[in-house]
DNA sequence: TTAGGGTTAG
């Protein structure tokens, strides 16, 4: 759309400036066409206009979403060599993509370097910063920059506080989790699907089903809708109990409210099925989410073959695994972790 | 009418 705009400028001889440009690059980023973009920002440049730093955060923000951080970090190279200061916004997109990509480290020292330059935090960095420390496990470290947050006069977000849940309910501190979650709302913070969404995957880890449950009732009572997240958190929790086919009713309950079971709903049923040795069932799963459109992937094999090999089924898993490869599905570790326990000598025996 | 943060499957 963005492009033909600008062949209609050129045609009416309309000089394109910098910020027409720049609106252009960002679209074209946010499709994901950054190669489209790589060249509109080179053309600009030949015209002899200067992108500001919006631009190269939206060329930045396109290839962290591609998972190219390579490409993100040579722009942030870029926009250095030309003079352009990067912005809090720069380091946010950084920063965020390496705790994406599991690079704890480096975010770490992207945020050392933040701060070396007298660069000011904002609430998305401590959100982000905070989100990085839940996800490495680390609740107490999270809570420390609660409070350096708030020393600093900024006011923590639903974001923050989603953050914050999500950790505590990975550490299984539900309680506390919940405790958190009255004081977002006793702070005058609306709670949202993502919020009651961590809070009741938390339960749903931590076998609180009727706690979940509840949870469903009173975001529902409070007019918002769940999601294929919210029932997949809940057909996992079930699972862990064993209680596999409640979690596959919950998939005609999906249905009848028109939200649409995705490859997670159905890699989570094949997992319970896998788990409790049924794997009949694991595999009547696969056939029907075939029959829906989706293609098994790594996750819905390993748990086929796990299920397969615990039950002594080591041919079945052996062929199982030819199938993914031969469907272009690259075995992993775990892949193979299971087949070798599997194969082994059928008995067992080996002991933790 | 240019840019950033939170939730689900082994």
């Amino acid at each position: 759309m963005g492009l033909e705009m600008l062949d209609i400028m050129r045609e009416k001889a309309i000089e394109p400036d910098s910020y027409t440009y720049g609106t252009l690059i960002s679209g074209l980023c946010k499709e994901g066409r950054l190669q489209d973009a790589s060249m509109m920002l080179a053309e600009m440049s030949d015209r002899g206009l200067v992108p500001t730093a919006v631009t190269y955060n939206a060329l930045i923000d396109g290839c962290c979403n591609k998972g190219n951080l390579d490409d993100a970090f040579r722009y942030r190279d870029e926009m250095v060599e030309k003079g352009i200061e990067p912005t809090v916004c720069t380091y946010n997109l950084l920063v965020h993509a390496l705790f994406m990509e599991a690079q704890n480290e480096e975010a770490h020292t992207l945020i050392r370097e933040m701060e070396q330059k007298g660069m000011v935090p904002d609430a998305i960095t401590f959100n982000i910063l905070i989100n990085g420390y839940c996800k490495e496990g680390n609740a107490d470290k999270a809570f420390k920059m609660l409070e350096e947050m708030k020393g600093k006069g900024i006011r923590p977000t639903r974001v923050t506080y989603t953050s914050l849940i999500y950790g505590l309910c990975k550490k299984n501190r539900l309680a506390e989790a919940d405790g958190l979650f009255k004081e977002a709302m006793h702070k005058g913070l609306l709670p949202d699907l993502v919020m009651y969404n961590a809070l009741i995957d938390g339960h749903c880890g931590g076998g609180k089903m009727e706690r979940a449950f509840e949870l469903l009732k009173e975001l529902e009572r409070k007019k918002i809708t769940p999601d294929e997240v919210t029932f997949n958190s809940l057909m996992r929790g079930l699972c862990l109990l064993g209680k596999v086919e409640e979690a596959r009713g919950l998939i005609d309950e999906m249905t009848r409210r028109g939200i649409r079971p995705d490859l997670v709903s159905y890699n989570t049923l094949i997992s319970g099925y896998s788990r409790r040795g049924d794997v009949k069932d694991a595999l009547s799963v696969r056939d029907l989410m075939l029959s829906r459109g989706f293609n098994p992937t790594l996750i819905t094999y390993n748990a086929l073959i796990q299920g397969l090999c615990k039950n002594g089924e080591g041919d079945h898993a052996e062929q199982l695994l030819k199938e993914m490869v031969s469907k272009g599905v690259t075995p992993d570790d775990s892949t193979y972790l299971s087949l070798i326990e599997g194969l082994g000598d059928g008995k067992n025996t080996r002991k933790n």
